[in-house]
DNA sequence: CGATTATGATTAA
DNA sequence: TAATCCTAATCGC
């Protein structure tokens, strides 16, 4: 589940249920025992995403600071709670609401100067409001790697995950290995106002669908789990029906239409007469 | 029931 | 680039 949407749709969540009063908070799993005691108590004055990372202040003087990684999950459980079946790092229990944090990869409390130079290593984060995508094209003007590498790199913009870059280079028409550089201003601008129309959609709804309901048939709140993406995990193009192609780039696999996505510069069009 | 897989990122080499 | 961390659902036998 988590790229950048899902983190901010937890920050969000996690006020609407749990801001305003006081939180019992424990660690049933037993490895944040510690942390857990310092928030038991407090009330949420602000949870916060940048990119993937999530921070919530408790007016503690230190935030608590999560990040999911490949397969944390951060979510409601039956309230009033249930004793845990699995590993339980943190339970969060507010008036009408019991969260329930798994697998995470980082959960710690840290000091204001930590959170600032956590976030300082972003990249602009499209969910926020005052985001500023003009760092990120000069960035990207300025190095040869690949464009589905730099997308993934999170100092450059903060929230793409392995899906989004997939179906943003497939809605983009370019190919996940051309330079960075090779990418054109037009381009990168494309590119950044579908991560942010995406990346709004997936908040909204908890899922990431990027497939256009006319395309489709039907409207994206009632699409089918195997219509709602265009080239990740597919094996042939919903336009076209060529055969996909995975690549490793990035270090992460990624799927691309070799006749939507052509190698190079993108096709200009045919001169006519 | 064991192996595999997963929308991530850091550290070591 | 590879190894490592974190957990649970799913798949094959």
């Amino acid at each position: 589940m988590p790229e950048g949407h899902t983190i901010h749709r937890l920050a969000r969540r996690l006020g609407e249920t749990l801001g305003g009063r006081p939180v019992s908070a424990s660690s049933p799993q037993g490895r944040f025992e510690g942390g857990a005691a310092a928030i038991d108590g407090r009330t949420l004055l602000r949870a916060e995403a940048w990119g993937k990372y999530l921070f919530c202040d408790f007016g503690t003087g230190m935030a608590l600071h999560v990040h999911l990684g490949l397969i944390g999950k951060f979510r409601t459980a039956a309230h009033p709670p249930e004793e845990p079946t699995g590993a339980i790092r943190l339970r969060l229990v507010g008036e009408g609401t019991t969260w329930d944090l798994s697998g995470p990869t980082r959960c710690e409390l840290v000091p204001p100067d930590e959170q600032d130079r956590i976030v300082s290593r972003l990249g602009p984060d499209p969910l926020r409001r005052d985001a500023d995508p003009a760092a990120a094209r000069d960035r990207l003007a300025r190095t040869e790697r690949p464009i589905a590498a730099t997308l993934l790199d999170q100092s450059i913009i903060a929230g793409i995950g392995n899906v989004y870059r997939a179906e943003l280079l497939f809605l983009c028409g370019i190919h996940p290995a051309r330079a960075s550089s090779a990418v054109s201003d037009d381009e990168f601008d494309a590119i950044w106002s579908e991560t942010v129309r995406l990346m709004r959609i997936g908040e909204r709804s908890g899922r990431i669908t990027t497939t256009d309901p006319a395309e489709i048939g039907r409207p994206r709140s009632r699409m089918r789990r195997e219509d709602r993406l265009y080239v990740y995990h597919r094996d042939h193009c919903r336009r076209c029906g060529t055969p996909l192609r995975t690549d490793r780039i990035g270090g992460r696999p990624i799927t691309h239409c070799p006749s939507c996505q052509p190698a190079g510069r993108r096709r200009r069009r045919a001169l006519s007469r």
